[in-house]
DNA sequence: CTTGACCTTAGAGCTAACTCTAAGTTTATG
DNA sequence: CATAAACTTAGAGTTAGCTCTAAGGTCAAG
């Protein structure tokens, strides 16, 4: 049985982590000593883990609520459910690579297009690429 | 000379968005009618224009703020200042993009251990893999 | 002169996931 | 037994960038 500061140290989440996960029903102490504090059995441990590496692989909070509740269910869940939230968190995920892979795109079309030096930026081309109305080549910026 | 109504229109933000800007240091309005409206003029839609690009490609309200202090005072700075904050922008990028490949890599491999079919979860391939207390392969996810 | 679209302000609310504070209690250690 | 570390709670604060609301004033058209 763990105390919630040893549980953080085990898992490497902080206590107020912990305490924010129980909030939001992710993590919870199957004891209370009579004071009041908590106690961590293996199986708590073994699910505080679980969170852990969700959050860690990028999974929200709401997900991993979600494949919470799969896991202490899973013969009434089926591995569809579970691929489906993988699948929609991917698709999130490449999306937003998208966005960045565009900024990253322009970024360097500006960087490129500047000399960077200790010159005057009355006439960088950064700053003129910025101002212009149609400011980069269409395609290069998301609308 | 535009009101706000007709800037948001040119620009493609919104009123409201345009007053929190305007908070923010980014528009304001050269004039006011007696009643309190707001008026743009060409050089403020210019710099609209500028705050919309700019926001667009990825720049922070912050750095926008940073590179319209440059806009209005050129001969006092240099391309290096430019440089510096697009630099910075674009290694910002990049560490993210660092950090969604590897959630999409770890959510990929999840998948494709997964049949995703109608089967009970009881023996799920990304459940196990949740599971496992060293999740996956070391590497694979981000510390 | 009425109606409706558009404008004004201050300030609250939203999202996500923590992070921290204050004020007090409990426990372990020397 | 004294002290310090660890624990408790409710609730506020943080970040970024909007987004919206309430309550009211202005303006153009018919």
């Amino acid at each position: 049985m763990l105390k919630i500061g040893e549980l953080a140290t085990k898992t490497g989440l902080t206590a107020h982590t912990i305490r924010f996960y129980e909030k939001s029903g992710l993590i919870n102490a199957s004891q209370r000593s009579e004071s009041g504090y908590r106690y961590y059995t293996d199986t708590d441990v073994r699910q505080a883990e679980f969170v852990k590496t969700a959050r860690k692989i990028g999974f929200s909070v709401d997900d991993v609520s979600t494949l919470l509740s799969i896991r202490v269910d899973k013969s009434n869940h089926t591995c569809q459910d579970v691929t489906e939230i993988t699948q929609r968190k991917l698709d999130d995920v490449n999306e937003k690579i998208s966005e960045l892979l565009l900024m990253q795109q322009t970024l360097k079309i500006l960087l490129n297009s500047c000399c960077g030096g200790p010159e005057s930026a009355t006439h960088c081309s950064i700053m003129e690429a910025l101002d212009a109305s149609n400011a980069l080549k269409p395609g290069i910026i998301a609308e």
